[in-house]
DNA sequence: GCTTCAAAATGACTTTTATCATATATTTGA
DNA sequence: TCAAATATATGATAAAAGTCATTTTGAAGC
C-alpha cells in the first residue's frame, strides 16, 4: 500500500510545473491522481503508445529514450522527482515519442489526461509553466543536437559526464549518485559500447575522474570541461 | 513601405499558433504588430541575444542553426510562413538557443514581448496551441538526436531530403522549392561539406535524385526511404 | 557575354570510430 | 558462498567519415 503524496511537496521541487499553484488547486490535483510504483528495470511507457495520463515522478530516476533502426537505444534525457512524464505526447496529441524505463524503484503519481486537461484550463499559472518546461527542453535538445553533430565521441562523453553530476548530484563519497552500465551511457553519448569504456579508462588514467564498476567519480570537473569544450 | 498583413492570413495556415483565435484577438493582435523585411542572408537573431518579441513568419525561408565549437553552424531546423519565430526562449526566459538567418527574402510580423505575453494571458487557445506545437518539436528533436546518434551520414542525408520535400515543396518541375548550398545542408546532416558532395554524387548515379547545381529533385522517394531506414 | 568568385566535384590520404574476438572482473541470485 | 550470468576491459582489424589539395563547374556582377 501507497503512502499517498501530497502534491504541495511536489510543487515545491525545483523545475516542477505545479510551482505556483495555490492550495485549492493542488489539493483539487491530489483528488484527481493515484500513486503508483515500479520496480528498478520496469518500462513506464512504450515508444508508440498513446498514454492516457501523465506520470508525476516522486522518487527515484528513470531514462527516456527512443529506439533506433536495429533496436538500439538512444537516451534523450533523464527524469528525476518533481519531472513530469507524458506530458509531450498528450499535449501534442502524438503517439509517445520516447520510452520511459525506471533506473530504480521509483514512485510517481498518476494524473489522467482529463484531469491533467482541466488543472491547465483552472489554472493559467500550470499553463505557463508547462509552456516554460517544453520551451527549456527545446533548448537542452538543440544543444544535444549541436553536440552529436559535431562533437567527438570524447568531447561528448566529457559533456555527459558532466550533465549527469548536475542531474543527480554526487553520494558522500563523490561518486556520481546514479548507476549507470556503459552500455547505458554509450546509448546517451552515441557510441558504440566499447568506445565508452575505453575512454573511460582513458580519462580515469589521466587522473580526471575514478571508477569502481559502475561506480563513476568526477576528479576534474574542468578538465571535463575542456576536454568537452564547454564554455560556460 | 510594407503592405500590412492581416492576422487572419496566418492564423488560417497550417500549424499556426494562432488557428483558432476569435476575430476580435486577432484583430487586437495586428494593432500591437509592426511589419519587417528581411534580405537573403540577413540574421535575423543572434544566438545568445535576448528577444524583446516574436517574429511571425508571412513569407520566406529561415534557418535556424546553434554555432557549434568551431564556429560550424548546426541547422536545428527551418521555418517558414506562419512559424513563429524567438517563442521559446521568451517563454522559457532564456537568452536565445539558436541563430535564425533568412535564406531567402522573408517577410514578417514583429510582436513585441508585453503584447505576445497579453496574448497569451487573455486566449487560453493560443496557450494551448503553443504548448501543442513546443511539444510537437519536441517530438520532433527527439527524432534528431537518434538519427544524429544512430545512423551514417548517407541514411541522415536521405532522410533529409525527404524532410526538404515535406517542408518545402517541389516547384514545376519537381525540384525542391529550396535553394541551399551544399555546406548547408552538410550543417543540417551534421557532416563535412565533401561528404554530402560525394553522396549526392552517389544518389544522382544510382538515380534516386537529380540535380543540377543547388537544384535538386527527389526522383524516388520510396528508394530513399528506404536508404533512411525509416518506417512511417 | 565576359570575368571573377564561390561552390561543387574528385582524388589521395588520415583519423576516428565501429566491429569482432576474447579475456577478466563484477554482480546477482540460488 | 559459489556458480552463472552479465558487464567491463583490451587488442586487432575494418569501415566510415574527415581533411587537405586540386580541378571543374556554375553563379553573380559588370
Amino acid at each position: 500500500m501507497e503512502t499517498p503524496i501530497r502534491c504541495q511537496f511536489c510543487s515545491h521541487l525545483p523545475g516542477s510545473a505545479f510551482h505556483g499553484l495555490n492550495n485549492d488547486a493542488l489539493e483539487e490535483i491530489s483528488h484527481m491522481k493515484t500513486c503508483v510504483s515500479f520496480r528498478k528495470g520496469q518500462v513506464i511507457m512504450h515508444e508508440g503508445a498513446r498514454p492516457q495520463g501523465v506520470y508525476c515522478v516522486h522518487r527515484g530516476k528513470i531514462k527516456l529514450y527512443t529506439l533506433g533502426t536495429e533496436g538500439k537505444e538512444q537516451i534523450i534525457r533523464f527524469v528525476t522527482k518533481g519531472d513530469l512524464i507524458g506530458y509531450r505526447s498528450i499535449l501534442s496529441d502524438e503517439p509517445i515519442s520516447a520510452s520511459a524505463t525506471a533506473l530504480e524503484d521509483t514512485h510517481a503519481c498518476y494524473i489522467p489526461k482529463s484531469s491533467f486537461f482541466k488543472v491547465i484550463e483552472d489554472n493559467p499559472k500550470f499553463s505557463l509553466n508547462l509552456l516554460q518546461l517544453s520551451c527549456h527542453e527545446l533548448g537542452e535538445a538543440g544543444k544535444m543536437i549541436t553536440s552529436l553533430a559535431q562533437k567527438s565521441v570524447k568531447e561528448r562523453l566529457a559533456e555527459i559526464l558532466l550533465i549527469l553530476r548536475t542531474t543527480f548530484g554526487e553520494d558522500e563519497e563523490g561518486y556520481l549518485d546514479i548507476s549507470l552500465t556503459r552500455e547505458e551511457i554509450a546509448n546517451m553519448v552515441g557510441t558504440a559500447t566499447e568506445s565508452v569504456i575505453r575512454l573511460i579508462s582513458e580519462l580515469r588514467k589521466d587522473g580526471f575522474i575514478d571508477s569502481k564498476g559502475k561506480r563513476i567519480k568526477v576528479n576534474d570537473g574542468s578538465a571535463l570541461r575542456e576536454i568537452a569544450s564547454v564554455f560556460e
